[in-house]
RNA sequence: GGGGCUGUAGCUCAGUUGGUUAGAGCGCACGCCUGAUAAGCGUGAGGUCGCAAGUUCAAGUCUUGCCAGCCCCA
C-alpha cells in the first residue's frame, strides 16, 4: 500500500508538504549524508559566494540560491562528494556606513575620535545582524550549504590566509604604491565607494570656458582648451589631442586690438567654439599626430616641476563631441588625466590638498576651497588676456550623499596589484572557462580583462583587513607579513591572540630588523573587500596554516554561480588571484544570473518600494514553485520579471498537474492492491501507449541529463513540464478504463509498471530543482516499498536513460495522432456533436500511404477518444473516386530550388503554388507517381526534381468534414436509433457519476440507483443499457422507484427527455 | 561618453545552418469533455517580429545606423 495522498492542491498543503521534507532531512541528517561514506568519490567543487548578512535576503537572493543549489544535487546523485561550505561576507564600507549611521557621524574624524576599537566591535556586531533570516531562508528554499562551519572573513584565520597571498604578492613583486584618482571628499575627508558616488549626482551649474594656451615658439599663436573645472588649471601638466582628429589653425581678430590672432583646435568643433566663425579664415589643416609634442607657456608656474611637462600629447578617449578637441590635462584631479601623465610621465601638481583648499604654494589662490577659486581663476585669466570665451553650463556632478558638498577627484598615493604582470595569463585561462551565458567570457569578462587596469587595493577605512606592510618611516624599508608566527617573531612577543584588526594590528611596532632606520609601523590602509571575497578560494580552508592537503581536491571550483553585477567583482577577483598565485582557473564553470526585476520591469528598490518578500511568495506558493519559475522562466543570464501571479501560475500550470497524477496512481494502485512488487509485463510485451511513454521518458531522461551536464537550467527544466503534460493529458487520460476496470489482466499490469515508472523517475529528474515534491514523490513511491533502496531521493542514483525504450518513430506516430483526435474534435465541434454521443463511423484523409498504417495501429485509440464505431481511412481507391473535388496543392521547396533557380525563382513558386488546378493537376499527377517534372513559365524551362516540391492532396471538404494541413477528417453524421440510445445512457453514467461525487462516496464505494418520472426514450435507455450503466456506476442495484431521502437525487434533462434519478450506498 | 545584453500577441516566452502562410502558455469570448485534475480539448479575437537602410532568389534570423530598457564602467 502507497500511503494515501490528498490531491487537494492549496497554500496550506505545499507548505505542509514541505515542511513535512524539511522535517525529515533535518531528522534523517539526509544533507550531511550527500557526503558521508563518499570518501573515494569523485569531486565536485562548489564555491558559495559570502553574502553580507547586513542586509535582508530579497527575492534575488532567492534566484541565486536556487541556481547555487541544482548542480551540486545534481552531480550528488551521480555519485560525486561535494562540500558545500558556506561562507559570509562581513568587511567593508556598507558595514561601516551603516554604523556610521546608527552612531550619527557624517565625517570620518568622528570615528578616529569615538575610538576605531570600539567603532570596529560595533561593526562586527552589525555584519550578522540580519544573520538569523538569511539562515531561516536558505533553508526554508532547500538550498543545501552547510552554515554551521561558514567561513568568515574577519575572522582570524581567514585573515591571516588573506595575508598569506599578499606576502606571496609582495615576493612576486606584485604589490607596490602608487598614485590612483579617486572621487574624494573633501568635506569629509574621505574617498567615496563608486556607489556613494552614484547616489549623490546632482544637477548643477559651473563654468564653461575656453582657455588659450600660447605655444612657445609661436608668439600669437594658441591652443584652444575647454573645461569646467577651472581650478584644475594651476595644475595642468599637458594637453590631450587625439591622433586621428582633424584640427585647423585659424587666423581672426584678436580681442581688445587691431590685431589677428591664430588659433588651434579641432576642425569639427569651429562653428561651436568660435566667437564669429565669419571673421576667421582656415590657414592651415592638420591631424592631431601632428602636433604631438608642441609646447606651450605653463599658465601658472607656482609648483617646481623636475621633468618635462607642457606639450602636446595623445589621448584616445579625445573626442569632438563637446569642447575643442583639446583636452586639458591635471594629473593630480582626474582619472584619465592621470593615465595619460602615466604614460607621458608627466609631474602630479598637487595644487590643492586634501581639504579641498589651495596650498600654500599656489600663492595666488592661497586657502581658498577649491570651488570658491573658479571665479578667481577666470578672473586671473581674463585679466591675462588668456580667456577666450566664458560660459557656464549645467550638468551632473557628484556630491557627497551626507552632507551635499562637492567631491573632487584626486589622486592619492595607495597601494595596488600589478595585475598587468598576468593580464595575458588571465586571458588564456579566460579561455578555458565555461560561461553561462556565453557572451560574458569574450563581452563583459573578456573586454574587463583586455582592458585591464591594476587592481587598486588600498582602502583608507577602518573595518577590513588590514594591509600587512610594515614601514620604516626612516629609510624607507618596507616588511610584508604573512603571518602571524612572522609578525610574532619580528614583535619579539607571541601574538597568536591578537584581533588583525585595526586599532590592534596598528599598534604592532617594531624595531627595523635590519638593525638600520628606525621603527616599523603598520601603513594606515586596509584593504578592498572583493580581494577578500576572491581569497575564500584559499581562506575558506585558511590555507596555508591549516588544511594544507584539502586545496589539492577543492581547487579548482567546478561550478560557481552570482548575478552578472559580479563579473568584476567576484568572478574576478577569484580569477584574478587564481591566476596570480597558481597560474590556473578558480572555476571551470560559471552561471551569471540576470537581475529580478519588478512586474513593470522596473528594478526593485526600497524606495520604489516595488520590492517582492520572498517569505511572501514562500507562504503562497511555497519554495519548489519558486525555484520552479525561476528555472523556467526565461535565460538564467537575463533580467526577469517577477511577481507572485507568475509563480501562482507554475501552481496551476505545474505542480498540480503532477500531483495529481501522482494522486491518481496512488488511489487506484490502493483499490487495486497493487504494488511494485507485482510482476509486471516487459516493456515491449506492454500496449503501444506503454511503449511510446516510456519512450517519451527515457528521451526525457536523455535530454534533461545533457542539459545538467552543460549547466543549461532552462532545458533541464522545461521538457519536464511538456512530459508532464503529456502524462497527465494524454496517458493517463487515454489509460484511465484499464486503470478503471475490474478485471487484473496485462493491460492493467502495464499500466501501472508504466505510470509507476514513470512517477519514479520524474521524482529523480525533479530531485535537483524540486527538492520537496520530488522527495515526496520518492518517499511514498519508493523509499517506503523497498527498504534496501535509499530513504531519500536525494541519496537516490541519478537514473540512466535505457537507450532500447527509446523510440522515435512511435513518439512521431503519437503526434500524429493527436493531431487526428485534435481534427476529429474540431468536426464534433462544426456539426455540434459532442463527444458523448457515439457516431458510426469516420473517414480520414491523410498525406501519404505510411500514416495510414499509423492509424490502423492506434485505431482503437482514435476510436475512443472521438467515439467512433468504426474509422475509416481513405485509400487510394477512394481518392480517385472523389477526383472531380480533389485539390491539388504544389509547394515547391525553397530549400532546394532557391539556389538552383536563383532570381526566377519568386516567378516559379508563384506559378506553382497559386495557380489554377486545371494547370497545376498535370504536374501534381506526375510528382505524385514519382516522375520530375518541367515547367515552362515565359518561354523558359525549369526542370524540378521530384523531391523538390511537395504535393498536398485534398479534398473539397463536405460538410461535417473538417480539414487542416493536408489532414481531413468526415464525420458520419447520420445518427440511428441505437447511436442515440447510446449516447444518452453515456449522458445518464455522467450524471450518475456527477450525483455520486456530490454525495461525496469514494471512489470504490458501490451503489444503489433508484429512478422514476422517465420519459419513454430514457426509460428504454435505462432498460437497455442496464448493464453498462451499472458496471460504469459501480452499481449493485438499477431500478425503477420512489427516491426516498436515503437518496441523493436530481431530475435529469437530456435531448427533450427527463427522468429523475437518486443514488444511495449499496445497502 | 564607452562596453555588454535585450526588444516577437495585452502578459510570460519559443523560434534550428537565413527557407514555405511566425508559434506556445496565461488572460478574454463561445462551445465541449471529465469519478485523478484548481486541469484538459475545440473554435475565435489578438503581430508594422523596436525603427530604418543594406546583403540575398529569400531576413524574426546576417550587416550597418538609430531608438528604448537593463547592467557594468567613466
Amino acid at each position: 500500500m502507497f500511503r494515501a495522498v490528498d490531491t487537494r492542491v492549496n497554500s496550506e498543503s505545499i507548505n505542509r508538504l514541505e515542511q513535512q521534507q524539511l522535517d525529515f532531512w533535518r531528522f534523517n541528517r539526509i544533507f550531511e549524508r550527500t557526503t558521508e561514506g563518499r570518501d573515494d568519490a569523485p569531486r565536485y567543487v562548489f564555491y558559495e559566494g559570502p553574502p553580507t548578512a547586513n542586509g535582508k535576503p530579497g527575492s534575488h537572493h532567492v534566484l541565486a540560491r536556487a541556481f547555487k543549489d541544482m548542480f551540486p544535487r545534481y552531480k550528488v546523485m551521480q555519485g560525486f562528494y561535494c562540500l558545500r561550505r558556506g561562507g559570509w561576507d562581513t568587511h567593508g564600507l556598507p558595514v561601516e556606513i551603516e554604523v556610521e549611521k546608527e552612531l550619527g557621524f557624517d565625517r570620518k574624524a568622528q570615528i578616529e575620535e569615538y575610538g576605531v576599537a570600539e567603532f570596529n566591535a560595533r561593526c562586527r556586531e552589525n555584519v550578522f545582524r540580519h544573520i538569523n533570516e538569511w539562515e531561516k531562508l536558505t533553508e526554508r528554499t532547500a538550498f543545501w550549504v552547510n552554515l554551521d562551519d561558514a567561513y568568515v572573513t574577519f575572522s582570524n584565520e581567514y585573515i591571516e590566509s588573506v595575508w598569506w597571498i599578499l606576502k606571496r604578492f609582495w615576493d612576486k613583486g606584485l604589490l607596490y604604491r602608487g598614485y590612483k584618482v579617486v572621487p574624494y571628499s573633501p568635506s569629509s575627508g574621505t574617498p567615496l565607494s563608486s556607489h556613494e558616488v552614484a547616489q549623490g549626482y546632482k544637477t548643477i551649474t559651473d563654468p564653461s570656458v575656453f582657455v588659450r594656451f600660447p605655444l612657445r615658439d609661436k608668439p600669437g599663436v594658441y591652443m584652444l582648451a575647454w573645461t569646467t573645472t577651472p581650478w584644475t588649471l594651476p595644475a595642468n601638466a599637458a594637453l590631450a589631442v587625439g591622433a586621428d582628429v582633424s584640427y585647423v589653425l585659424v587666423e581672426g581678430p584678436a580681442p581688445d586690438s587691431e590685431d589677428t590672432e591664430q588659433l588651434i583646435l579641432a576642425e569639427a568643433l569651429m562653428e561651436e567654439v568660435l566667437r564669429d566663425p565669419a571673421a576667421y579664415r582656415i590657414v592651415d589643416r592638420m591631424r592631431g599626430k601632428d602636433l604631438l609634442g608642441w609646447r606651450y607657456q605653463p599658465l601658472y608656474t607656482f609648483l617646481p616641476v623636475e621633468q618635462d611637462y607642457a606639450y602636446v600629447v595623445a589621448a584616445d578617449y579625445v573626442s569632438t563631441s563637446d569642447g575643442t578637441g583639446i583636452v586639458h590635462t591635471a594629473p593630480a584631479y582626474g582619472v584619465d588625466d592621470l593615465a595619460t601623465g602615466r604614460k607621458y610621465d608627466l609631474p602630479v601638481l598637487i595644487t590643492v590638498d586634501e581639504s579641498g583648499c589651495f596650498v600654500d604654494a599656489v600663492s595666488t589662490f592661497r586657502g581658498m576651497w577649491f570651488k570658491d577659486a573658479d571665479r578667481h581663476i577666470i578672473a586671473d585669466l581674463s585679466e591675462r588676456g588668456l580667456m577666450y570665451r566664458r560660459e557656464s553650463t549645467e550638468h551632473s556632478y557628484p556630491h557627497n550623499w551626507r552632507d551635499d558638498s562637492p567631491l573632487m577627484y584626486f589622486a592619492r598615493e595607495t597601494w595596488f596589484i600589478n595585475t598587468l604582470k598576468y593580464k595575458q595569463t588571465m586571458v588564456d585561462l579566460n579561455q578555458t572557462v565555461k560561461w553561462v551565458p556565453q557572451h560574458v567570457r569574450d563581452g563583459r569578462f573578456g573586454n574587463w580583462l583586455d582592458d585591464l587596469k591594476e587592481w587598486s587595493l588600498g582602502r583608507e577605512r577602518y573595518w577590513g583587513t588590514p594591509l600587512p606592510v610594515w614601514l620604516d618611516e626612516t629609510n624607507g624599508d618596507m616588511i610584508c607579513v604573512g603571518s602571524i608566527s612572522e609578525l610574532s617573531e619580528l614583535a619579539g612577543t607571541d601574538l597568536s591572540e591578537l584581533d588583525l584588526h585595526r586599532p590592534f594590528v596598528d599598534d604592532i611596532i617594531f624595531e627595523n630588523p635590519t638593525g638600520e632606520g628606525g621603527a616599523m609601523r603598520r601603513v594606515p590602509e586596509v584593504i578592498d573587500v572583493w580581494f577578500d571575497s576572491g581569497a575564500m578560494q584559499l581562506a575558506q580552508w585558511a590555507y596555508p596554516q591549516h588544511n594544507r592537503d584539502i586545496l589539492e581536491e577543492q581547487h579548482p571550483a567546478d561550478y560557481i554561480c552570482e548575478a552578472v553585477d559580479q563579473t568584476r567583482g567576484w568572478f574576478y577577483s577569484l580569477h584574478a588571484i587564481s591566476a596570480m598565485l597558481f597560474e590556473t582557473v578558480a572555476f571551470k564553470n560559471v552561471i551569471c544570473l540576470g537581475h529580478i526585476l519588478d512586474e513593470n520591469g522596473q528594478k526593485m528598490s526600497k524606495s520604489k518600494g516595488n520590492i517582492v518578500d520572498p517569505w511572501t511568495v514562500l507562504e503562497q506558493t511555497g519554495a519548489d514553485a519558486f525555484r520552479w519559475y525561476l528555472y523556467t522562466s526565461g535565460p538564467p543570464g537575463e533580467p526577469r520579471r517577477f511577481s507572485i501571479n507568475l509563480v501562482n501560475e507554475v501552481i496551476k500550470k505545474f505542480w498540480s498537474t503532477l500531483w495529481n497524477t501522482y494522486g491518481f496512481f496512488v488511489t487506484y494502485a490502493n483499490i487495486d492492491g497493487w504494488t511494485p512488487n507485482q510482476p509486471a509485463p516487459e516493456p515491449a510485451e506492454r500496449d503501444l501507449l506503454d511503449q511510446w511513454l516510456l519512450a517519451e521518458l527515457h528521451n526525457l531522461i536523455k535530454v534533461v541529463t545533457d542539459a545538467f551536464e552543460d549547466y543549461d537550467a532552462t532545458n533541464a527544466t522545461r521538457p519536464i513540464e511538456d512530459f508532464v503534460e503529456r502524462l497527465s493529458n494524454w496517458y493517463v487520460r487515454l489509460s484511465r478504463d484499464r486503470f478503471w476496470k475490474s478485471e487484473v489482466d496485462d493491460s492493467k499490469l502495464s499500466a501501472y509498471a508504466t505510470l509507476y515508472e514513470a512517477l519514479c523517475t520524474l521524482a529523480q529528474l525533479l530531485a535537483p530543482t524540486m527538492p520537496f515534491l520530488s522527495e515526496e514523490m520518492y518517499r511514498n513511491l519508493v523509499a517506503e516499498q523497498f527498504s534496501a533502496l535509499p530513504e531519500s531521493v536525494h541519496l537516490s542514483q541519478w537514473p540512466p536513460a535505457d537507450e532500447t525504450l527509446l523510440n522515435d518513430p512511435l513518439i512521431d506516430d503519437m503526434a500524429l495522432v493527436r493531431r487526428l483526435v485534435s481534427l476529429g474534435l474540431a468536426a464534433r465541434n462544426a456539426v455540434q456533436l459532442g463527444v458523448r454521443q457515439p457516431l458510426a463511423s469516420a473517414q480520414f484523409a491523410l498525406r501519404d500511404l505510411a500514416e495510414a498504417q499509423v492509424i490502423e495501429r492506434h485505431a482503437a485509440l482514435i476510436r475512443s477518444e472521438l467515439n467512433l464505431k468504426r474509422l475509416h481511412v481513405m485509400g487510394a481507391d477512394e481518392a480517385d473516386e472523389m477526383s472531380a473535388t480533389t485539390h491539388y496543392q504544389l509547394n515547391p521547396l525553397p530549400r532546394f530550388l532557391g539556389r538552383k533557380f536563383g532570381r526566377d525563382f519568386k516567378s516559379v513558386q508563384a506559378a506553382l503554388r497559386d495557380g489554377e488546378q486545371d494547370f497545376l493537376r498535370p504536374y501534381a499527377l506526375q510528382l505524385l507517381d514519382g516522375q520530375d517534372i518541367t515547367l515552362e513559365l515565359d518561354g523558359e524551362q525549369f526542370e524540378i526534381l521530384n523531391q523538390e516540391c511537395e504535393v498536398k492532396v485534398s479534398v473539397e471538404t463536405p460538410p461535417g468534414a473538417v480539414e487542416d494541413g493536408g489532414y481531413m477528417v468526415i464525420l458520419d453524421t447520420q445518427l440511428t436509433s441505437d447511436l442515440v440510445a447510446e449516447g444518452l445512457a453515456r449522458e445518464l453514467i455522467r450524471r450518475i457519476q456527477n450525483l455520486r461525487k456530490r454525495a461525496d462516496f469514494a471512489l470504490d464505494d458501490r451503489i444503489d440507483i433508484i429512478y422514476c418520472d422517465a420519459s419513454d426514450g430514457l426509460d428504454d435507455v435505462l432498460q437497455l443499457y442496464r448493464g453498462y450503466i451499472s458496471s460504469e456506476t459501480l452499481a449493485d442495484t438499477l431500478q425503477s422507484g420512489a427516491l426516498t431521502p436515503a437518496y441523493v437525487g436530481e431530475v435529469v434533462d437530456a435531448k427533450g427527455q427527463s427522468v429523475t434519478i437518486g443514488v444511495r450506498r449499496a445497502q
